[in-house]
DNA sequence: CAGCTGGCTATACGATCGTTCGGCCCGCTG
DNA sequence: CAGCGGGCCGAACGATCGTATAGCCAGCTG
């Protein structure tokens, strides 16, 4: 048994370098970036941890090379999906789900210990998630009662709120949501709550109302 | 001017035990268990970091005392919530946000930094969101196509998404939501998310069929 | 073959952090 | 008034972490 890398190469065909980088991945995305030492990141890449310096030079460029080779291939897989019409293709949708996995969670810890980079990748989130909520408001009988910007930064906050919190949902549901097992039940679930309004619209309309008038 | 303490009681007026306990309950939310260090907190509290350990014995208790605080005030508020009807009461919802936004954050940095305590509130938070699902059910014309207790886990964790990235959200829509314009305008969005679905029934059947057969 | 370059290791340094220790000062008690 | 306990402080210790330095070894070059 050989530990596998992101793109499925065998851990002893790496090159040191790309094992520090994935280890540090893993490290950072595991425990955040203080809490992951340079030590542990190369124990686990089987390297001493002058190696890691002469490669990366600090710990700061260590993440932001972690933050360029995961922002990249999330960018690479959203692009793809973006340009093929990928919210229509079932096939595509469920392929392309379970190798971000990985680069998901790392993004949202990096956005969490506040890293320029992720920080940048979350911008271009809501930009995208702009565009699809322009679509979507098209064929809605009632228009927005809130920007667009707002919307959208929240949709993606809360988004990123499932790799945020993954530990607590596995431990809450009794199934690692990382296996395929708990994947499928999150993925059936999400497209429940999507489809799905949570409040009806008289409600909502109560609670805004509420809001205008704090002292009534 | 006085720093004011979360129940507006002013700074000097505070025992020392009190100012170190809403110093930390800062900290830790603002950078995290790790980065907050002992002088910082003890420094903000205005007495010395020996004082830190006299009163609370070690870093770790004095994160236990902040949780404590930090989860029986979310307590508090969410069972008034919940005895009261709060859903329908459109006054004591505008009202109870506000106060409450600190413990949000709070609780989010704490789920992330794995405190016990926060984990066990994050557990009644899904049951009390499996509670209100339940009530949703009901007058829904299609039956859920996931179970009860992960729909519940996944709106907790997204809701928590929120604070979780406060400062991205905030960021990326130009105004801090938490000043009472950008609060406004998160409500306001999030009411509006809330009473929409994202995706169509249809889509929803489209994609769910795709995880069938991943190789069709 | 000599010499150099780059991957790699081991050790040590400096800074920081949690923690510990000793003692000061005030207010209460007998 | 003497004694004492608790709030409080400052200095120092030990551990850990990021970083710097010196040197080893293989492979390529002229």
């Amino acid at each position: 048994m050989s530990i596998t890398s992101p793109g499925g190469v065998a851990f002893e065909d790496l090159t040191a370098r790309a094992r520090i980088r994935n280890a540090a991945l893993r490290y950072f995305t595991e425990y955040g970036f203080d809490r992951a030492t340079i030590r542990d990141i190369a124990r686990a890449a089987g390297v001493s941890a002058g190696l890691v310096r002469h490669h990366f030079g600090s710990k700061d460029e260590l993440r932001k090379a972690c933050d360029a080779y995961a922002l990249e291939t999330l960018h690479a897989y959203v692009e793809q999906a973006m340009t093929e019409e990928g919210l229509n293709d079932s096939k595509a949708f469920a392929e392309a789900r379970d190798p971000l996995h990985p680069y998901q969670r790392y993004l949202a810890r990096a956005l969490i210990d506040e890293s320029e980079a992720a920080a940048q990748i979350f911008d271009e989130m809501v930009a995208m998630t702009e565009q699809f909520l322009e679509r979507i408001d098209k064929q809605r009988p009632d228009p927005p009662v809130a920007d667009l910007r707002t919307r959208a930064a929240l949709t993606v906050a809360m988004a990123l709120g499932i790799p945020a919190f993954q530990a607590h949902i596995s431990r809450s549901i009794g199934t690692d949501i990382l296996s395929p097992e708990g994947d499928r039940r999150v993925v059936l679930a999400v497209l429940d709550i999507q489809s799905h309004p949570t409040i009806g619209p008289d409600t909502a309309r109560t609670l805004r109302q509420g809001l205008d008038k704090p002292d009534a």
